[in-house]
DNA sequence: ACTCCACAGGAAGGATTGGGCA
DNA sequence: TGCCCAATCCTTCCTGTGGAGT
């Protein structure tokens, strides 16, 4: 059924990026006019900013020859940032040392940069609170584009000198409207599956109707409800298939996360888990209970400040939910469904 | 209305980690 | 091998907020 895998990903890059092409254009022109290369991309999760960037860096590169780089910017320090672009630069070294000094990292930027670059920094919501905007601004020749969800928000936490110049050129994307995001569907079910006969318009709109107009959920929503298909061995989706594709394709999402990370993090899950709902108290409770868990691993137990700050991470990655502000707030998990990779001591009656 | 207190999250600084170098 | 140094991780201390009790 599936032809082409790779077409789901979310890392996949469409040839034709559809109906994003008038800000296309705008970033091409801005990353050609000399003195002024930078600009903002913001918009919700989902709606293709990555994918934008990549498309207009993509024809820069092609039309120009200009370096063009992509970093990760999600939790990174300054020299954190630094490093990973010079890391990225073809002139640069594969592997910078965690204990380069900013200054040494900022001299071997400068050093490897060889004519027009663009800097991408994808999940760049936490940049106002770093300095690489600045840093890598005062770099000759260097656009910096910054990736962030509410850009206007983003804007006033920066620094006024820094944020001047990218509001210049701030593209804000919004959720696709219905029949957009089918003709998006449309494309990607062509180019993915052996018959693309298996997804009707119809269907597709009800897919693009059901997310919202948020691409990457219709994509995953697209394969997902292809799957429930065939399992019931159908060679075309109904609209009974998008609901339940639309959870399976949200589970999936979920399950990557929770994999992707660290230990900390897998066991306050694993507690709110297996209480199903409980307040921050009885998780802290809960936590210090279990923590021969540590036994024979090479990190020992936080304290509480800690743990409050990896919360946010499980909220972030739509693992676990709260409720209330302070005194009185309760955890829960989104998707009981999603089960915990490790598991806990067995609780101790009480 | 007032006080108390649990809790979130910011700031500062100490401990740890790991690469570079003599 | 041992020291130095920069980055990172984590704790301690603190302030602000809002619900509960009086």
């Amino acid at each position: 059924m599936i032809a082409d895998p790779r077409v789901f990903d979310d890392e996949f890059v469409p040839p034709d990026l559809l109906h994003r092409e008038t800000e296309i254009e705008r970033l091409l022109r801005r990353f050609m006019s000399p003195q002024k290369r930078h600009a903002l991309i913001s918009g919700p999760s989902g709606v293709g900013k990555t994918v934008l960037a990549m498309t207009a860096t993509d024809r820069l590169r092609e039309e120009t020859g200009a370096t063009c780089i992509q970093i990760r910017a999600l939790g990174k320090t300054t020299p954190g940032i630094l490093r990973a672009a010079l890391e990225e630069l073809p002139q640069g070294p594969d592997d910078v040392a965690q204990t380069t000094s900013t200054t040494e990292t900022r001299r071997l930027f400068r050093e490897a940069v060889d004519g027009t670059t663009i800097v991408v920094l994808d999940e760049g919501d936490d940049l106002p609170e770093t300095d690489a905007i600045r840093e890598l601004r005062a770099i000759e020749d260097v656009g910096v584009v910054p990736i962030a969800h509410d850009g206007t928000d983003w804007l006033s936490r920066l620094d006024v000198d820094d944020a001047h110049p990218l509001d210049n050129c701030h593209t804000e994307l919004g959720r696709y409207t219905v029949n957009e995001l089918a003709d998006i569907l449309e494309h990607r079910a062509r180019q993915g599956f052996h018959n693309p006969e298996i997804a009707p318009r119809p269907q597709l709109e009800t897919i693009a109707d059901t997310v919202a107009g948020v691409a990457r959920d219709g994509i995953q929503t697209l394969l997902a409800s292809a799957e429930i298909a065939r399992e019931q061995s159908r060679m075309t989706i109904t609209d009974a298939d998008v609901e339940p594709g639309y959870e399976r394709a949200k589970h999936k999402i979920r399950i990557g996360n929770l994999g992707s990370l660290p230990f900390h993090h897998q066991i306050l899950y694993s507690i709110v888990h297996e209480a199903g709902e409980l307040t921050a108290g009885e998780l802290h409770d809960r936590y210090d209970e279990i923590t021969s868990i540590y036994k024979g691993q090479p990190t020992a137990p936080i304290g509480k400040r800690e743990r409050r700050r990896k919360i946010p991470k499980l909220v972030d990655y739509d693992l676990v939910d709260h409720d209330g502000a302070t005194r009185g707030r309760t955890y829960w998990v989104v998707d009981e469904g999603v089960d915990p990779v490790v598991e806990l001591p067995t609780a101790v009656s009480r």
